[in-house]
DNA sequence: AGCACGCCGACT
DNA sequence: GTCGGCGTGCTC
């Protein structure tokens, strides 16, 4: 390399946290820092008006000037030595971004703890710097001055004392000039908070048990690492039922990869980060493990993110975060309960863990292992498609037995005039556990509760012509059944009906039930037992939650009545009776995944019964029993209802075998929002619909179609993947070409929830 | 975020 | 006319 003869630029994205500067910068590389500075690298720099010194990230390097090389200031440093972690992590942001839709700040605020610590000691203040007298005198001149905002500024600071400074300049509209002049003056204070930073809690280290490996766990962990260690890394399905052990699995390969001197990301569902579960993997590997939850700091976080780059740590577990952990020997990523909805971010950018472990994954040959009973249609689909290797264990390890799973038709119940809501079975089945003091599972889905519309007496439920999806009931005025019915795929709208159109009968409407009149029902039919009632919406709180359990746990009731979250993680080994009272509740929420849900959710209740010696029994109460879903769960048969569900979502054309893009958009006034969203429709329709297979629905009002006073429209585009990332890059630029910063718009790459 | 520029109302 | 507050736009 002869040096100096070509000038090299450095495309630097600058360390402030403000979406707006979300562009690349071009900076020179003076000739003494070309070794240094490489991708990933942070560089100080000079920036604006009055070289201002601060720090930025290398995202690329280019030999041509972007513009007047006069223009183009040097870098002034490079910080760092360690910088290969970060140019991967970096690359990864521009996945992130690219397939997901987000600005390249955001991305990398999820994948760097850097941005987010430093945004955090930021956090600044403003309060008086003189006596209210004089604060009162100023006030008075101002208001004789007509200075609009400092007379606003001064009102607010009098009465609050201390504001925060953010909520000053965005809520009040009080520029950052009006705040500074009167700070110069010496009216007005402007503080720095500082953030305090815990330290973690140290767990101790106990006996080691050795791992004793059945002989299908045992081929399962040595495809994983001879594969390994001949250099063919690869992405795995761990697909095995329940108890049959897959942590055992995990610990086996665990130890391998670290003994090869590599590291792991061990990812579990949120919920699942439970003190037994971590417990175990704390007395194996001792402090070479972190863990990494969301009760911690960002300050602890940014502990743990230091820790792991050092090289102090073997192994991370925790969320859907801990997959940025900066290991520079990662071999291996582990998901636990892959099918698990909390592994798709809520936030923007709305990025799904599966693929993007994946994907960081492929950069430094690691493998990925991923892990569940009920394995999702995308990773199932995958392993067929042999993108993915099958593992499969189909023996339940110890004394475990498959419970006895009875299903109930709720249309027979209400033709033997039994309207509650206990079938005769499951009522008989409480009463008999009741007297052995033996406990018992309700279980109430409530997701999708809100609105679709079927028939009490036949069980039809009324479906949208285009989308093969429940109509969501929407009411106009204050009148019952006044109402229509909306599609919110396409749009599609029909008047109530009155009368079910199947079967003629009047029994037609939006039912379901809450916990709380759940356990009202339990108490009247159930005099005697004690109840305990846990849902999302009532109990707020982890430890809320934590408590309930324990006191389950420990006999305190006889009976647990609550949502999805009593279903997930714990045992309780005195529970032989798991009761769903209306399965069908979530099976037309009004997505594709629905069925998909219901059997998965089915397959974790019944699971719930009779963990410990004696042999559990599951009530699944439905007025769908011929329904592939249910039927499958019931005979816990997962690859006929994988087969069935795969071959639906090819008919429909839905993820996983094609795939989808939601567009939420969203503005404080609804015509523009409603405007905006069919202006993007339309240019779907004209311009990427001579792409093959690519077709568009909508616009139509989300289901939450009003959220803080923001007014939300939704669009989706279905296609296949590689066309969709197209379609969306164009969407990308059609947005910003029309500067609209009224409207604001999201994507949702395959989304886990509707719109 | 911070700095310059330029518009517009108030006042010598 | 000038002065100065305050919104807007740009920063390699």
């Amino acid at each position: 390399m002869g040096k100096g003869i070509w000038t090299v630029y450095a495309d630097i994205i600058v360390d402030i946290s403000l979406e707006k500067l979300d562009k690349t910068y071009q900076y020179r590389i003076p000739e003494d820092l070309e070794k240094e500075a490489v991708i990933g690298a942070r560089a100080l720099v000079s920036f604006g008006k009055g070289s201002r010194e601060i720090t930025g990230y290398i995202l690329d390097l280019s030999l041509e000037p972007k513009l007047a090389p006069e223009k183009i200031k040097p870098i002034k440093k490079i910080l760092s030595g360690q910088t290969i972690i970060e140019s991967e992590l970096i690359r990864l942001a521009w996945w992130i971004r690219d397939t997901y839709g987000s600005t390249m700040n955001e991305a990398l605020k999820t994948v760097l703890p850097v941005k987010q610590a430093v945004q955090a000691k930021e956090k600044k203040s403003v309060s008086l710097a003189v006596s209210r007298e004089e604060a009162l005198t100023l006030l008075a001149e101002f208001e004789r001055k007509k200075n609009r905002a400092r007379v606003r500024l001064l009102t607010e600071l009098l009465e609050e004392g201390t504001m925060d400074y953010r909520f000053l300049t965005q809520k009040f509209a009080i520029s950052p000039q009006t705040v500074k002049g009167l700070a110069d003056r010496r009216i007005v204070h402007i503080e720095k908070e500082t953030v305090y930073r815990n330290p973690v809690a140290k767990e101790v280290p106990g006996k080691e048990k050795a791992i004793c490996l059945n002989e299908e766990q045992r081929r399962a962990a040595e495809t994983i690492i001879d594969n390994m260690n001949r250099g063919i890394p690869g992405t795995y399905l761990l697909f095995g039922v329940t108890g049959s052990g897959k942590t055992e699995v995990y610990l086996s390969v665990i130890e391998q990869v670290i003994a090869s001197g590599k590291q792991v990301i061990m990812l579990i569902p949120e919920i699942a980060l439970t003190y037994q579960t971590v417990k175990r993997f704390y007395h194996r590997f001792g402090d070479r493990i972190s863990i990494l939850n969301s009760k911690m700091s960002k300050g602890e976080r940014y502990d743990q993110y230091v820790r792991a780059r050092q090289g102090e740590i073997d192994v991370m577990i925790g969320p859907r975060s801990a997959l940025f952990t900066p290991f520079t020997r990662l071999g291996l990523i582990i998901m636990d309960e892959e099918h698990e909805g909390s592994y798709k971010s809520e936030q923007v950018p709305k990025y799904h863990a599966r693929e993007t472990a994946v994907e960081r994954a492929g950069y430094c040959g690691a493998s990925v292992l991923l892990g569940s009973a009920t394995p999702s249609a995308e990773s199932y689909y995958r392993a067929k498609q042999g993108e993915y290797t099958l593992l499969t264990l189909t023996k339940r390890a110890g004394a475990a037995q498959l419970p006895k799973v009875y299903v109930e038709d709720l249309r027979e119940e209400l033709k033997a005039k039994n309207y509650s809501i206990f079938s005769r079975r499951l009522k008989a089945l409480i009463e008999d556990r009741l007297k052995k003091r033996e406990q018992i599972m309700l279980f109430l889905n409530r997701r999708g509760y809100a609105g679709f519309v079927s028939c009490r007496e036949c069980g039809h439920v009324m479906k949208c012509p285009h989308c093969d999806i429940s109509l969501k009931y929407h009411q106009i005025g204050y009148v019952k059944g006044q109402g229509k019915l909306v599609c919110h795929y396409c749009g599609y709208e029909m008047p109530m009906v009155d009368t079910c159109p199947e079967c003629g009968s009047k029994y037609i409407g939006t039912f379901g039930i809450g916990t709380q009149q759940a356990e009202e029902m339990v108490r009247k039919a159930f005099p005697g037992a004690v109840t305990l009632r846990m849902d999302t919406d009532t109990t707020s709180g982890k430890d809320k939650h934590e408590q309930i359990l324990a006191a389950f746990a420990g006999h305190e009731a006889d009976i647990l009545i609550g949502t999805q979250m009593i279903v997930k993680g714990h045992d309780f080994p005195e529970v032989t009776l798991v009761g769903v009272l209306a399965a069908d509740l979530s099976m037309y929420a009004d997505d594709y995944r629905s069925g998909e849900r219901t059997f998965q959710l089915l397959c974790q209740a019944a699971g719930r019964a009779g963990r410990g010696t004696r042999a559990g029994e599951v009530v699944i109460q439905t007025y769908h029993p011929e329904e592939y879903c249910i039927a499958a769960a019931a005979s816990q048969d997962y690859i006929s209802f994988i087969r069935q569900e795969l071959s639906y979502r090819e008919l429909m054309g839905y993820p996983p075998v094609s795939s989808l893009i939601a567009l939420l958009v969203m503005s404080e006034v609804e015509r523009y929002a409603v405007s905006f969203a069919s202006f993007l429709a339309d240019f779907v329709r004209k311009s990427c619909s001579e792409q093959e297979g690519v077709s568009c629905l909508g616009p139509s009002p989300a289901v939450l179609s009003k959220a803080n006073d923001i007014y939300r429209q939704v669009v989706y585009v279905k296609g296949k993947k590689e066309t969709l990332t197209w379609v969306k890059q164009k969407l990308e630029q059609a947005i910003r070409a029309a500067g609209r910063k009224e409207v604001t718009v999201q994507f949702d790459f395959d989304p886990i929830n509707s719109y």
